[in-house]
Parts: C-alpha cells; sequence; structure tokens
DNA sequence: ACCTGAGTTTGCCTTTTCGCAAAAACCGTC
DNA sequence: GACGGTTTTTGCGAAAAGGCAAACTCAGGT
C-alpha cells in the first residue's frame, strides 16, 4: 500500500483530538497508517486481539456482537469522524465485537500499543476520550430504557430517528438514511424480528410516514414519527 | 456533621485510586466529605445538577432512570468500593438517574470541579476512570444482548448470578443476596413485569434452585442456574 | 431478456408475556 | 396480638410478538 503523506487536518476535527496542539496532532498521526475497507468485510472480529485501534475518515461501519447459538445484534453505527476499536484503553485485550464496512470506507489505524503514549502526551485526550466513551455508556442506557419499557413499534421508530441524526441525508422526498440498511439490520438494533419491522414499517408506509425500497429507507414525516415514538400508544 | 480526619486506607483499595502516590491521595482525600445515606433515601435525583462525584464505602445503592410515564428502570447497583455519580467526568451537567439506598449506606462526597484537578494531579487516574467507563460500557452490552435475544427466564437468571456475583453471601442453605431485593427490583433490571418474575421463581423454587422470602433471595444451586441461563432451552 | 439469489411481504397459528384482579403471606408497630 | 401496609402469589383472559411457510420483488450478472 502506498503511504501518502498524512495530513493534520484529517485529525483535527475529531472530537476525541480535540483542542490539541499541532505538534501532538502531528505525533498522533506519525504513527497513524491508513487503510482501506471494501463494503461487507470486517475491520476486525470478535474475539480477535486488540492489536489496533482507529477513526473512521469516510463511509459507514456497523459493530455487531454475535451470541453463542448464533444471533447477531447490532451494538452502534459507527460515522465519519468516530473512533472505534479501543477495546484497549478499556483494558480489553480482545474486540468484543465485530466491525463490518456496510459501504466502502477509509479509516486511521494505530497500534494499541500507543494509547498510552498518547494519553502521556496530552491528558486532554484522555478527558475526551471519557466524555465519548461516556456518551456510548448513555446511549447504551437509553436502548436498555427501551428495551426494557417499550413495545415494538417505539422502538423502531425510536431507533430510526436515530438513524436520521446520525446518517439523514434531506431529499426533497424527506430524509433519507445514507447508507444501505436491511429489515434485519434494524432487527437487530431493536432486539425483534424481520418480520415483525417489516410489519410495522409496512403500516407506517400505508400511513405516509416512511417509504421504503430494498435496502433504502426514506423518512417521510420525521415528526409524526417522533410523535409515535413518545407516546406510549 | 463532625468531621472527622479521613484516612489513606478508606480509598487506597478503590480501583479507580489504583497506583496513586500516598501524596496525591492525601490530596484526593483534602477535599472529600463523608456522607451517611439512610436506608431508601436518595443520594442524587434524576435531572439534578451533578454538583457532586461519589465513593460508596459501606452499603449498597440502586441506580434507576424513571420513564416519562413513570416507569422505572435499575441501571445497576453499587457496591462498596465503586465510584458512581460521574455525570459530570462524562461532560454532563445532570444526573441521568437516580442514586437510593437499600440499606444504610456510607460514602465520599467530592465536588464535581474537582475532577478536572485530580487528573491534571495524576494521569493514571484518568485511565482508570476510563477503564470503569468502560467495564460499564460493555455490562450495558451486555444487557442489551440478553433483552434483545433471551427470554425472561434467562434473563432473570442472568440477572440473579450477576447479583450474586456483586453481593452473594455464601450460607449454608446456599448463596444469599446480602440486601433486599424485591420481585419488582428484579423486574426492573430485566424489562419484564414483578408478576412474570414471581411466576418465574416460583417453578425454581419448586425444583430447588432457590429459595425465597420476602424481600431475600436465596440461591441454592448456582450450577443449574448457570446451566439455564446458557441454554437456550 | 432471462436467471438467480438476496431481500421483503404476508397469512396463519403458536407461544410468550402481560394486565387485571383478588387472595394470601408477612413485617413492623401501636 | 390485632391492624395496616407492603410484598408476593396465583388464576384467567388478552395482547403482542414470534415462528413457519410461501409468495413476491427486484437488482445485477450472464
Amino acid at each position: 500500500m502506498p503511504q501518502r503523506k498524512l495530513d493534520r487536518s484529517l485529525i483535527r476535527d475529531l472530537s476525541i483530538f480535540r483542542s490539541m496542539t499541532d505538534e501532538d496532532l502531528d505525533a498522533v498521526l506519525s504513527t497513524a497508517s491508513a487503510r482501506q475497507v471494501a463494503d461487507g468485510k470486517t475491520v476486525f472480529e470478535q474475539g480477535q486481539t486488540a492489536t489496533e485501534f482507529f477513526a473512521l475518515l469516510h463511509g459507514r461501519l456497523k459493530v455487531v456482537q454475535t451470541t453463542v447459538d448464533g444471533q447477531q445484534v447490532v451494538v452502534r453505527h459507527v460515522s465519519p469522524g468516530d473512533i472505534f476499536g479501543i477495546a484497549r484503553a478499556m483494558r480489553r485485550t480482545d474486540f468484543p465485537a465485530t466491525a463490518i464496512a456496510v459501504v466502502d470506507s477509509l479509516m486511521l489505524a494505530w497500534p494499541s500499543s500507543q494509547w498510552e503514549s498518547f494519553i502521556a502526551r496530552s491528558p486532554v485526550l484522555a478527558m475526551n476520550a471519557l466524555q465519548t466513551v461516556g456518551q456510548r455508556l448513555q446511549d447504551a442506557h437509553t436502548r436498555i430504557r427501551e428495551l426494557s419499557t417499550e413495545e415494538v413499534e417505539r422502538r423502531v421508530a425510536h431507533a430510526l430517528l436515530r438513524l436520521v441524526q446520525q446518517a439523514g441525508r434531506k431529499t426533497d422526498e424527506g430524509i433519507l438514511i445514507d447508507f444501505p440498511i436491511t429489515r434485519q439490520d434494524i432487527a437487530e438494533m431493536t432486539g425483534t424480528t424481520l418480520h415483525t419491522v417489516s410489519r410495522v414499517m409496512t403500516g407506517w408506509e400505508a400511513k405516509g410516514l416512511v417509504a421504503s425500497a430494498r435496502k433504502k429507507v426514506l423518512v417521510k414525516d420525521a415528526h409524526k414519527l417522533h410523535v409515535l415514538a413518545e407516546k406510549p400508544e
């Protein structure tokens, strides 16, 4: 792979590196390497030793956990600017999940061993990382609350609204989720089955809330979807 | 409240303060104050401004989130040695949940504003904190996976086994969960209703897996419970 | 233009879990 | 030692969601 010179601007705007000096940014970049991952390929797999951590520059990934009996759960989606695979920073030796590109993606990779020296060099990075992980923890609690207290339809509505936030692209028809996503994926995000997701969304389609095609979801009326997500009925 | 002199030994063994120097520990302690909270009282409430963070010395707390329509979800239980209420470290201004003592409890409290200076003084603390939050994130993902893929009985079994880990006390009859806990609590930990928990546990009682009384749970056969928790049937 | 396979929809029946209601058991206390 | 408020159990019917099976749709390759 040809090793182009990496530029500071690549990582300056990542929240985790925010308010680091140019000097520190250069130091961070000096141990980074770029990597391209094609649609459908994995960046790392559940159980592998965590030898690297990453930042996504372009594209989109999904992070999934597989249960012993083969069921899958989508842990989260990774958007450009996010860091991921930081298992080692939490003192795990292996990755607890698998990261799969859902479109062709470009990322930076660092050796896990670099983490400690980064922190030592710039303590603000530690606090940024803590915030990042803290945000994920809160997102996880939100999902636990939804799974515990809401019925399927509201959970799917919430999941869709979250996707709109993370990957919505305005079009004249409504807001398009900007990467390919299947009913199965949505089911794995909400703890239900693709059949039930299909039934729910067919119902919404009839009401004009969404439109969908194979691997595409278009939210036509985010407001009504929001009402539906909040109303306990 | 009489302000006894606080001793290093109080916090030396907390995982978050691990491998800090005596000097740093003293500095940390100098801004701490002790607080006693009676059974049933709250330490802080969801939505309040997070002016302090805490470490539990004695007792036990539950952390609960309340939904808009009044349903409750138990986020986690706090055991002696845990820190909690670190919303501010994740750059939240308010507490996302309520902490309630389930037995009379004793804790240390620090002003939230101290967090930054602690980190500055001892970067290892930042890494410890990151690990702590990372562990919680993984626990949360475990719960999401269970809520998404397991039926009620297995979820309750997992929850009980987790309680055994966190608060189990060996007796000659089996392992006793060492604080008062109701069916309602267990329901709020597993995303079900107290009725269903009661039915499940009555069934187990008949099989000799557990014994229970009002607000008490005794696990008589942890091994069988474990098998039940893992077997998809 | 036709095949092929992945993705989606749908009908029907079963199972799980809930909700409601009432009774029963238990603890602290007056 | 009776009383009152929690906590727990249990029965019964209802609702939500799942599982199975089959048909359908559509994009992409040959």
